[in-house]
RNA sequence: GUGAGCGUGGCCAAGUGGUAAGGCGCCAGGUUGUGGCCCUGGAGAUCGAGGGUUCAAAUCCCUUCGCUCACCCCA
């Protein structure tokens, strides 16, 4: 073997695309039918915008990032992530003149340079909605609603769904140098990775997944204890909203992100699974981002899904996928005027709408085969006999009939076959 | 970046020092123009790669590459 795709990237081979299909389509359904647009940006951007966005100290930022040079000396990075390119378009075309808030959303491939793992890869893709220009709780309702209708009409079912509200910048210095000082006095008993969090990045001292660590966390100060007047509202709001709209959820004080934008609300929807959890949807709201890359002052919030991670729960849990629909007519031909009566059948038949292929120049009983194979409900079979009679013979495959055709008539006659 | 497991034809997979089973799939036949079952035959492997030990290595040793899983982090 030659060639490979690069590590952590992978080929959706055709037997898969039906599950591609289903993710995809549905996202641009429950998405528009929520009234968001959507957005396509490039795979590369300025890799300023990412610094600045996602956060320079970030470990996407710091290690994770695709970025090369070109050409013309310009430093680009990969798309890292959907949030920070949106924003830019935001602020790019004038998107603050249209009624507020705007709603998009997106579906596209983000590259992210990680060791490979199960659910976890170099190129994964993306499907997000970011609503920007309203910082009502009512909004973050609306997002978080929107990921779990989606997760909830391609078919999974045993998802949680985690809420945390991790402050803004009034309060969370406050809440960041008490959760610093709890864990200073028990700083003996952290593991070795938590030890260097304490001074980095102690927000991140939450969701170690350390044993050892899990008594302490759960000793922890949690920041929704710990809001200014502004965003305890703002918690309290989103948790009636969410409880109208009908959506159970789980508060979660161990839940943070390793994105530098977010304020207030993070919220996170995973599966049930024995163990570790695997995060399908992550997202939260981000007052400061689109300021921090340059624009007016303007709220948003948003949500990140990773389809593969989808796909990968619509395997586990065996949710019924519906196949694309078959080649239904293979044209099996003998004899050299047969061959060139079944090419200019199958295109005919083709232009009539019908789908049809011509079986490979092969024995007969091969190209019998082939059609069975190939998930076809009939076969024409057209050779010398035919030919005389200007018909073709058309066998049902699954009846196992078959009967005479008129060549002129086959299109209607297939055409009113039923799975057409 | 750290740790563990694994690499035998397209796929699954025996074989742990004596010179590569089997199954699936693929191709061709089973008489004269017909599939899904069955039967027969065939193609296809430098045993991930390089080096070493040995009369002899897929099997032992070293190196390397790749894959998988976990950690870090994230979707």
């Amino acid at each position: 073997m030659q060639f490979q795709a690069p590590r952590g990237t992978f080929d959706v081979l055709p037997e898969d695309q039906k599950y591609w299909r289903l993710v995809t389509s549905t996202a641009e359904e429950v998405a528009s039918r929520a009234g968001f647009r959507r957005l396509d940006t490039p795979v590369f951007e300025d890799s300023a915008l990412f610094e600045r966005g996602v956060g320079s100290t970030t470990d996407i930022i710091e290690k994770e990032t695709y970025s090369f040079e070109d050409r013309g000396g310009d430093m680009l990075t990969l798309r890292a992530e959907g949030t920070a390119p949106a924003c830019r378009a935001y602020l790019q075309h004038g998107m603050r003149n249209l009624p507020q808030p705007v709603r998009l959303y997106y579906l596209c491939p983000v590259f992210r340079y990680e060791r490979p793992q199960s659910g976890r890869y170099r190129q994964h893709n993306q499907f997000g909605v970011e609503i920007i220009g309203e910082s009502d709780a009512s909004v973050d309702a609306d997002v978080i609603e929107a990921g779990w209708r989606y997760l909830e009409t391609v078919g999974l079912s045993d998802l949680t769904l985690y809420v945390n509200s991790i402050g803004d910048r009034a309060c969370r210095p406050e809440y960041m140098r008490e959760l610093r000082s709890y864990y200073e006095g028990h700083s003996e008993r952290l593991c070795a990775d938590c030890q260097r969090r304490l001074d980095r990045n102690a927000l991140r001292l939450l969701d170690c997944k350390n044993d050892q660590c899990q008594p302490l966390i759960d000793e922890a100060p949690a920041s929704f204890d710990h809001l200014c007047d502004e965003c305890e509202a703002h918690w309290d709001r989103l948790r009636k909203y969410l409880g109208i709209i009908g959506l159970d959820f789980q508060t979660e004080h161990r839940l943070v992100r390793g994105l530098d934008y977010y304020t207030r609300t993070v919220f996170e929807i995973a599966p049930q699974l024995e163990g570790r959890t695997v995060t399908i949807v992550g997202g939260g709201r981000y007052d400061g981002l689109i300021e921090e890359l340059g624009g007016p002052p303007t709220p948003g919030v948003g949500f990140g899904m990773g389809l593969e991670r989808v796909i990968y729960n619509i395997k586990r849990e065996e949710v019924p996928v519906s196949e694309p629909s078959p080649t239904k007519v293979v044209v099996v031909h003998l004899g050299n005027a047969g061959k060139s009566a079944g090419l200019k059948l199958s295109s005919g038949l083709r232009r009539s709408g019908i789908a049809a292929t011509l079986a490979p120049p092969r024995g007969m009983r091969s190209q019998m085969r082939y059609a069975a194979n190939s998930g076809a409900t009939h076969a024409v079979i057209i050779g010398d006999n035919e030919l005389e009679k200007g018909v073709a013979t058309v066998r049902d495959l699954g009846r196992s009939e078959q009967a005479e055709i008129a060549l002129n008539y086959i299109a209607d006659h297939l055409s009113k076959q039923d799975g057409n």
